[in-house]
DNA sequence: CGACTAATAGTCACTACGACCATAAAGGGG
DNA sequence: CCCCTTTATGGTCGTAGTGACTATTAGTCG
């Protein structure tokens, strides 16, 4: 009975179905998070990520990025980085009905939109350090989400993506230490990014920025390269879960 | 308009949700998959994974199991791994109707169940290497599969529930070649996987085994650890996709 | 008994990396 | 103007990990 003769005699129960993003930067040296606030029950007053239904004629990935155009306000999101995470499912997981929610996370450079676009109730950045309890059940997303960017870090190129499209090895060093929550030997650090051939291109024109006091850095761009070969591992916490 | 104010309020419409699961298992040196023959339109007689409806009291996770034990005729299948992949949502994947499925990657030991159980048309064991085009979209979401476990081989100790109980240092070493395609240095692969504390541990009573010629193998069993540090990186294939 | 097979042991060189130290180039305060 | 602070950049040194090999051991097969 595992595959019925055909699905229109077949007893199922149509679910609804949705996205929820999870959706971080990296601004002054802080890891944020993209959130809604809830209007109405369950859940009214708490924070939530934001998300909405799959319509009928769209793939969940074609909702992810619509919702995360109408959540930012921000009208081109092509570039930016958004990957699916995971399927939650659970019968109880909305005390309405049954609604299944493919998770994506998301990444976005720090520059632009400070916070919503045109909307009425817009979404805001908070840090993800000082989240109290989520709706639903997207503390658990949101703590896979941030799980899974930490560890692909590792052994992407993702870190690019936090950043503007030219910037120091500074900033980029500082992505790592606030997604990892640690801090990095910077000659080292400095040294790895370097040797991977491809994770970044120096900006020929001698450019350089300062944003205060210092010696100037050299800016560069994120290079061809996808995956980091060998990975840049975070400092040694023996079994990570 | 993202979220709305209540559910019943908007006009989004249900989609059927099933699993789809890719069973992989390691026989007589051949990566195996388990596949089920389709008996009607759409795709009759085409191979497909085995899978079904999530029910409506019951997580994408628990259909899964459920369906793993049904398609196997293995009673029990705790023990094993299983592991969520992704979710496919594009519209047209059903030519029937909208139906998402929340893809699963499972791993069998060699031992058990040379083929189905008891019901009528059971599932089958086939060559990785020799499958045609499936039915739908399981070409791509067994591909995923295949890439996710090899994957996971590098940093987890994935490779052992592949193995029966008891195993020797060969037979692990066959699990690796067998999912990456690639021979590896005996010597060095040993050194490995020893110097790793918890991936295996030695069966105490001297016990040997022997299948055949040779010098007799020491028989491991998993040890506790479940991840490698650092990990067992396939033979250098510059840029992975 | 010798050929063959597979497991196990060990060597050597090179790479990658953690932990440092040193220098260069900017601004700020006395 | 000099010194101190700050940040970027350039190095060194020792060690762990690994790829490429060679050698030895302990069985089966003919």
């Amino acid at each position: 009975m595992t595959v019925p003769e055909g699905y229109d005699k077949y007893a199922y129960e149509p679910f609804a179905v949705t996205v929820d993003l999870a959706v971080f930067t990296v601004r002054a040296g802080t890891l944020q998070v993209l959130l809604v606030e809830r209007g109405q029950e369950p859940y009214a007053g708490r924070w939530a990520l934001p998300g909405g239904f799959v319509l009928p004629d769209e793939s969940a990935e074609e909702a992810a990025w619509r919702e995360l155009a109408e959540e930012t306000g921000v009208t081109d999101v092509s570039g930016l980085h958004l990957e699916q995470l995971r399927t939650y499912s659970e019968p109880g997981r909305d005390p309405r009905m049954r609604v299944v929610t493919v998770a994506f996370a998301a990444l976005f450079p720090d520059a632009p939109v400070p916070h919503g676009g045109g909307d009425a109730a817009q979404a805001q950045w908070l840090r993800f350090n000082a989240i109290g309890p989520l709706a639903f059940d997207h503390d658990r997303i949101l703590a896979d989400a941030h799980e899974r960017v930490g560890a692909k870090l590792e052994y992407t190129c993702l870190a690019t993506s936090f950043c503007p499209p030219e910037f120091t090895l500074g900033e980029l060093q500082q992505v790592y230490e606030t997604v990892w929550g640690t801090p990095l030997d910077r000659p080292n650090f400095r040294r790895k990014v370097l040797a991977t051939p491809g994770f970044v291109e120096q900006v020929p024109g001698a450019a350089r920025l300062t944003g205060g006091r210092g010696k100037p850095a050299a800016l560069y761009r994120a290079g061809v390269a996808t995956t980091l070969h060998p990975p840049l591992l975070r400092p040694t916490m023996e079994g990570r879960p």
